[in-house]
DNA sequence: AGACATTATATGTATATACATACATTTGGG
DNA sequence: CCCAAATGTATGTATATACATATAATGTCT
């Protein structure tokens, strides 16, 4: 639907205008859906984010600020999600020997088994969620990425 | 620059799985400076969001659940956000005379004279932040138009 | 009119973001 | 080697989101 209908507004000043609006919308529209998705794995979007980088580097241990780095938020708050993970059991702290201010963070057998049973579930969302041909996906994705200059 | 690049991920199991990323990971770059705007002036993003909205309607009066369904962001609290214009002196609260669960909300002076500040500003960091020219804009929004369903 | 559902708003709680700041550790210059 | 700057992590505070629930006013059915 055109966003000028989903939020009651006659028109816009700008294609640009526009733009910046919808982009906050649809990304409000994503996440309402996926932290419903997430919700009766008791885990957050973020939450979740960070599960799959620690994953991306799983058997080896990764820093709390390499972490940060790859999360979407960059001034988001990595430490905070870590102890979140580790209370759930899906995520290990550890004192990095080399350097004692780091914390290697690894992702727990628990938190494997987690993400596994999401993996498909997540696929199929991705896939319905967006309805978008797949060469439109593609386009959707470079106008993106060159938007960011 | 290549999403893949900027959080420093190999590849994305599908476009639809990266399109996901994508659009968190460019709000969170627009919403970053969209803030830093706002904050000079006093106001968060929502909270401008919400004097547009009022300003669209001014000088009628505009209801609580009336900002709610032109809100970004559907679930969120609109209540809450009129309390903090409130308390700028940016927005003014009066009981509904025709029914009394109502609360009719008005922008003041002090809040329009902000949003005309504000204009300029805005307008150009729109162009300024959207790194494409008009017919990719265009298309961009009707893409993400087209994604939603 | 009385009982009950519905609507409009407000509030409580958990999570996350954004930023400032604190603290310990490491690094680097003299 | 020692002190200052830089780095890595944690924490404090304000704001916002997401959802459940509370409370008052209104509408509706019999």
């Amino acid at each position: 639907m055109k966003l000028e209908e989903e939020i009651k507004q006659k028109e816009f000043k700008s294609e640009y205008n526009k733009a910046v609006v919808n982009l906050h919308f649809t990304q409000s529209y994503l996440i309402t859906f996926q932290a419903r998705l997430f919700k009766p794995h008791g885990v957050s979007p973020e939450q979740y984010n960070v599960l799959r980088i620690l994953r991306g580097h799983h058997p080896e241990p990764i820093t709390v600020s390499s972490i940060q780095e790859r999360m979407l938020n960059k001034m988001s708050n990595a430490s905070r999600l870590v102890e979140k993970l580790k209370q759930k059991g899906l995520a290990e702290r550890k004192e990095c020997p080399s350097d004692r201010r780091q914390v290697d963070i690894t992702i727990t057998s628990k938190g494997l088994d987690l993400l596994g049973q999401l993996d498909e579930e997540i696929k199929n969302f991705n896939h319905s969620i967006i309805k978008l041909d797949e060469s439109e996906v593609k386009q959707l994705n470079d106008l993106l990425d060159k938007l960011r200059g």
